[in-house]
DNA sequence: ATGAAAGCGCTAACAT
DNA sequence: ATGTTAGCGCTTTCAT
C-alpha cells in the first residue's frame, strides 16, 4: 500500500486545469471566480480529497482556528464556557482547540504562548494569572477577550460575571439565615491579589467588606487553598480539626464540593455547616447534594466570547465589556445550628 | 505605539550575526553548534523574545503540537484522561491541543480532519465514531492512538479498558446481590454497533451473554438514550413510567447521574433501584452520591497514550495495544426490594 | 475573469 | 563548525 503524498493545491490545479490562485480563490470564496470554473475546481477538489493545509495558509493569511486557555480542565464551570463556545462556532470555517493550563500560575502564560505560536486567530484567555501589560501586547498581534477577570483595558474585550453582586447574594442570604461564623474559602494570595481582577480577589474582597459592614469583623476568617477538589477537601480538613464554622462561602462548586467532602468525612452534615459555592455547576442541583450556589450562565459566556472575538477578526477595534447577571440558587443551607444544649 | 512586527530567525540571526541555519540549529538543539554561538544566539533570543511560528516549522518538520479528539467535553472520565495526557507532556517541547466534537456522529470525523489539518504531530482519538479504514488511511500520514475502542490495526496503537471483564464484574455482582430485572441504559444504535470495537458496544454484548447465561433471556431490557446526563435523565424517566426495573446498569457514570435524576424525580430511591455505573468518575465515590462503578484508571490512559505517540514520533513502527485492568468499586447497590407485602 | 510570480518563516541538504 | 540555498503549500498583488 503505498503512502501517497496528500494531495495539494497544485495537484487541484493541475487535475482542474486551472491556476493556484484560481483554486485559493475558490477554497476561500473569494471574488472572481466564474460558476463555470468553481464547478471545475469543486470537482477536482473532490476527486483528489483535497484539504488545505493550515499551516501552509496560516502563513499568509488566517489559521481559521480559536483557541481557549483553561485554567484547569477538571472544573465543570470551564467545560460548560468551552460547550458555549463550541456551539457558537457550530457552522463556521473556525475550529476550536483548547489549551490547557492545568497548574496555578506560570502555566497559563505557557499555554497561551503556545495558542499564539499556533497562530490562532483569536485567543478567549480564562481569568489567566497575567499581567495587563502582557495581555495588551498580546492583544496587539491577536484578537484577545479575557473571561472572568474584570481589569479593562481598550486592547482586548472581556466577558465578566458581576462577581460583587453574586457575593452580595451569598452574604445576605447567610446573613438573613443567621450565620455570622463564615468562613471564606479561596484560592491562593497569588490568584487573589487585590487589584487583579480575578473574580476570586474580588468574592474575596465583598466577602470581607460585607463581614465588616454588618458587624463581623472579628468572625471574619479567610482559608486558602489549591485549585481542586482534593485540594480544598484537605485544607477544609485542616479547618474543621481547628474550629467549626457555621457556614463556609466558597470561591466555586468545584471546591465546594472538596469541603463537603471533608465535613462528611468529619461527620457532619449540611445541617450543621451550611455551604455556598459559586458557578452553579450542573452537580450542584443534584438532589443528593443540593449546593447553594449563584449561578452565573456559562455556556452564555463562552459563547458571547466567541462572538467578540468572530466580530475583531471582522475588523471592530473599539472594546466592548460584557457582564452576565449573577443569580442565586437557594438549596441546602439553613439557619444554623442553635447551641448545643447544656446539662 | 507603534505595532513592532514580531521577530523572525531572519531577525535573530542578524542581530547575533549569525545565518540562519545556525539559529535553526539552537532552537532544535541540533549537532554542531559552539558553545559560543550558542551563547550568542541565546542572547539574541531572549533580546528580541523571538518565537518561533509553529506554522513554519510545521511546514518543513514538526509542529510540537499533539492533539486529543474527545466525543464530549462534559464527561469527567474523558477531562481525567486529558489531565493524565497533560501531565506526561510536562517538561517536553509539545504542546497538548483538544478538539472538542461534542455530538454524536460525523462530528467526530470533523473534529479529527481539523487536528491532521493542523498538522499535529500526534493524535489520540477517544473511541471516535469512524471505519478502520478511515483511521488505517490517518494513521498512514501521521501517528495515532485510538483510546477506549477494541478493534486493532497494525497502523495504530490502542489503549482500552478491559470491557468485557469489567462489564463481567457489574453483572456479577448484581446477580449476586440478587436482581434480574436489570436494564442496560447504553447509547444509540450508531455506537454500540455489534463488531464496531466501541466499548459501549462490548458493555452491551457482554450484558447481553450475562443475561442469557443466567437464564434471565426475558429480563433482558435495553434502553438507548443520548451522549449527555439530561439525555439519561429523560430516557430512564420515560423507561420509569413503564416498568420499574430493580436495577440499572448504565453505560457511563456521567449517563448513570442522569438514570440517578430521574429516579429520585420518580420518588424512588437507590435502595429501591440499584444503579451502576462505568468509569468511576470522582463524584461517584462523593458521600451523598455513593454509585457503584467499574473503575478505570483515567489518567493512566491518557498518560500511556501520548507516550505511544512520542514513540511512534521516535520511530517505531510495531503497533502496541495497552489494556488497563478495571475494578468495580461497590457503593451503594443493594438486594433487590422484596415484593410489596400484600394486604 | 484568470494566471504568473513573489514571498510568508522556517528546516535540511549541501557546500565550505 | 558555520553558511548558502532550495523549497514546504499556500495567499496575494499585479498583469493580462
Amino acid at each position: 500500500m503505498a503512502q501517497t503524498r496528500a494531495a495539494t493545491i497544485e495537484d487541484v490545479a493541475r487535475e482542474a486545469g486551472v491556476s493556484r490562485a484560481a483554486v485559493s480563490k475558490v477554497i476561500r470564496n473569494a471574488y472572481g471566480v466564474s460558476p463555470a470554473m468553481r464547478e471545475r475546481v469543486t470537482a477536482a477538489i473532490e476527486a483528489l480529497d483535497y484539504r488545505p493545509r493550515v499551516a501552509a495558509r496560516a502563513m499568509r493569511g488566517s489559521s481559521f482556528t480559536l483557541g481557549i486557555e483553561m485554567p484547569h480542565i477538571g472544573n465543570p464551570f470551564f467545560t460548560k464556557i468551552v460547550a458555549g463556545a463550541n456551539a457558537a462556532l457550530a457552522g463556521t470555517d473556525y475550529q476550536l482547540i483548547i489549551a490547557p493550563a492545568d497548574v496555578d500560575g506560570e502555566e497559563g502564560v505557557r499555554a497561551i504562548g503556545a495558542l499564539a505560536d499556533r497562530q490562532v486567530d483569536g485567543i478567549v484567555a480564562i481569568s489567566p494569572l497575567v499581567s495587563p501589560d502582557w495581555l495588551e501586547r498580546l492583544a496587539g498581534r491577536v484578537p484577545v477577550v479575557m473571561l472572568g477577570r474584570h481589569d479593562r483595558s481598550t486592547a482586548y474585550d472581556t466577558v465578566t460575571g458581576d462577581d460583587a453582586e453574586g457575593t452580595r447574594l451569598v452574604m445576605e442570604h447567610l446573613f438573613e439565615l443567621g450565620h455570622r461564623r463564615i468562613v471564606h474559602l479561596t484560592r491562593s494570595e497569588e490568584v487573589t491579589r487585590p487589584g487583579s481582577g480575578n473574580p476570586h480577589a474580588i468574592r474575596l474582597e465583598q466577602y470581607l467588606a460585607h463581614m465588616r459592614a454588618a458587624g463581623f469583623a472579628d468572625d471574619i476568617r479567610v482559608v486558602r487553598t489549591g485549585l481542586d477538589e482534593e485540594a480544598a477537601r484537605l485544607d477544609t480538613l485542616a479547618l474543621l480539626d481547628e474550629r467549626v464554622p457555621t457556614a463556609i462561602f466558597v470561591g466555586n462548586d468545584e471546591l465546594a464540593f472538596g469541603a463537603l467532602r471533608a465535613l462528611s468525612e468529619h461527620g457532619l452534615s449540611s445541617a450543621e455547616v451550611s455551604v455556598v459555592g459559586y458557578d452553579d455547576v450542573d452537580i450542584a442541583s443534584y438532589p443528593a447534594i443540593s449546593l447553594t450556589s449563584v449561578n452565573q450562565a456559562g455556556e452564555a459566556m463562552g459563547e458571547r466570547a466567541i462572538r467578540l472575538l468572530l466580530e475583531r477578526i471582522e475588523g471592530r477595534t473599539e472594546p466592548i465589556h460584557f457582564s452576565v447577571e449573577p443569580s442565586l440558587k437557594v438549596r441546602n443551607s439553613t439557619r444554623p445550628a442553635p447551641a448545643e444544649p447544656t446539662g
